[in-house]
DNA sequence: CATGAATGAGACTTCATTCAT
DNA sequence: AATGAATGAAGTCTCATTCAT
């Protein structure tokens, strides 16, 4: 019996993974084409192929869809910076703080101004617990990364480093900058010049 | 918005302009209190202490008291930015670009919520005339300061110095740093950094 | 109105079908009792017994609403002038007419205000292509009619034909006439007087 | 002192003169240009040049400005045909009515819009004093018109003329007909037929 | 579960009119 | 008298959300 249940849960399950995705992929080109202002559920359910009524099946309001496009984007980044990481054998210092400035860069170039839109959002959202947490879990990494070079690291320093790659990414976003490895050698360069030595 | 910005009157009486101050003052305040989301043309009323109908004498839509907004943000900038040139009589580099994040920062730390509503409006703001005049002008007196230190200083690098400054003290600003001295270290060193000796 | 004519959705349901007629019935009483100056969408939704947000579905803009009902007359009337010329089995000329003129009459005099109202819209229109055909498909049955005469029919004939019993019936109605037989018959006098034999 | 009084009063009275000239001339070209739906106080006030608090000063509310506006049309075609009947020396049936038809059709054609606007706002006044009394008058000329033809005139007759030939100017109109010869001849063979050689 | 019709609070905007200067 | 700034009722329209089918 519990089998037969299983067997029927499953379809239903997938169906509404795909009903989800779709949702979020139509919010994402909403405020890409869009922007914000012209972000709507109606128009999120129509652009996803979706009822009203469904989005609100999986959405409790309009702002749960971009909580959980902003959590797509963080966990998107903490687990490019630890492939970048893992990736990176070598102990050294520049290379690996370049192999996470290479993954986050690419995050924001496939998608300029939904990285743009998103990095918005975030910046007004009310610091509730899961930012927090985020927050730390992205410091953590980076205070690893920079901690290869030897001296001690405050959190000023990750934040002010984070800060600095995050201005020239955007900036570059903004821009339609496409050089990657040249925006990388740039944004090295100011975070070196700014570790000092 | 088939109406062009700007097709409204200008205020020629003195209570006219009264009227015009108290609405930008109000949106301003709205923003910083409640955020982009919750500014709206009747809370601006009845926060400047004026009818529905006197806001939309001076602006033809909501839309236009934000860009109204921003131009007063960018009309500062310039001055404040004129003026720190203006008061460093000697032409040592360092000290002119100090002065230059000094003032900057100033207009960030006094009102730290309404300068990053600001800015971010202005990230997705149309690129008009307005706004290229606005880059150019602010970019050109950079520039200038930047060749105060001896080498040559492409587009590039003045928005990178822009950048980081930006980024830097956009962060301090969420932060709510208060420290503006050490502020303008940090972001002197990132910049110096940058530049390479 | 930058937003085309007709980008509702169509209604589907049999509920949604009952909800366009009656915000359409709603609109004509209005017209009729209040006049064109006091229609508004508020009213109408109120009367119609439906929510404001419902007329909005189905028509984008307060104007859809009377262009729908124009379109309504127009196509009653084109109906009406159809049934009444088959109803003509003869190809006499003057039977043919009387009847296509009790037939325009009886639309008018049904709900003489409306119609009067509905024609004073129609003369301020824009001439769109809806409205070119149905000129253009009135006046074909128009000339079929008169042809049956014998001579041959320029559309200069046509349109004051129509001319002329449009002003006689409009006239009629202001005045509250009722007497349908005696109108007709009028008509008719003036009709052929002008064609002369 | 009374002299001194009026000469004082005469210079005001003329420019006042020239405000009502101003405001209705505004009005009328609003009403063509724009429609009737897009004629407004303020909008009236600046195309004639004069400030909102002005034109409350002659005119009592808008409606007031239309009232104007309608009995100087009246106004005009009352002379027109009047002048008409005088310069026809003869009284011959034809000659006479051809007179008249010639003056109300200049009215109509030199200004059309606005001459179908006001007719549309005519018809939709209340049966006032003023309009009745319009009636009779411009009732009796048409009679006097009628009864130079020898048989007895009805009031039915008198209506139904006037409904053919302003159906037809107003057609005209419309069409943008330019040949006013070809439209009287058209008038009188509508009119003539009508009443039966 | 999905659908989509319906809702209505509330946002945007206009415009007739008043009144202080 | 003339001006034009100010008013606010009322109209247009949107969109987050609910709920009957």
């Amino acid at each position: 019996m519990t089998e037969a249940i299983n067997t029927r849960k499953k379809p239903r399950q997938i169906r509404a993974q795909a009903t989800v995705a779709a949702i979020l992929e139509a919010s994402a080109h909403i405020l890409v084409d869009d922007g914000h202002d012209a972000l709507n559920t109606n128009k999120i359910a129509e652009r996803a192929g979706v009822s009203i009524g469904s989005l609100y099946q999986y959405f409790p309001n309009k702002e749960a869809v971009m909580t959980e496009l902003i959590r797509q984007k963080r966990s998107r980044m903490l687990t490019a910076v630890d492939m970048a990481l893992d990736d990176t054998r070598s102990d050294v210092f520049d290379t690996a703080l370049d192999a996470v400035l290479a993954s986050i860069i690419q995050l924001h170039l496939n998608w300029p101004r939904l990285a743009l839109a998103l990095d918005q959002a975030e910046a007004f959202l009310p610091l509730d617990d899961e930012t927090i947490q985020f927050k730390v879990a992205l410091n953590g990494k980076i205070k690893e990364v920079l901690g290869r070079q030897g001296s001690k690291v405050s959190e000023q320093t990750i934040q002010d480093v984070v800060a600095i790659a995050k201005g020239m990414i955007e900036q570059a976003s903004l821009a339609r900058e496409t050089d990657e490895v040249d925006l990388r050698r740039r944004i090295m360069r100011a975070v070196i010049g700014y570790l000092g030595r």
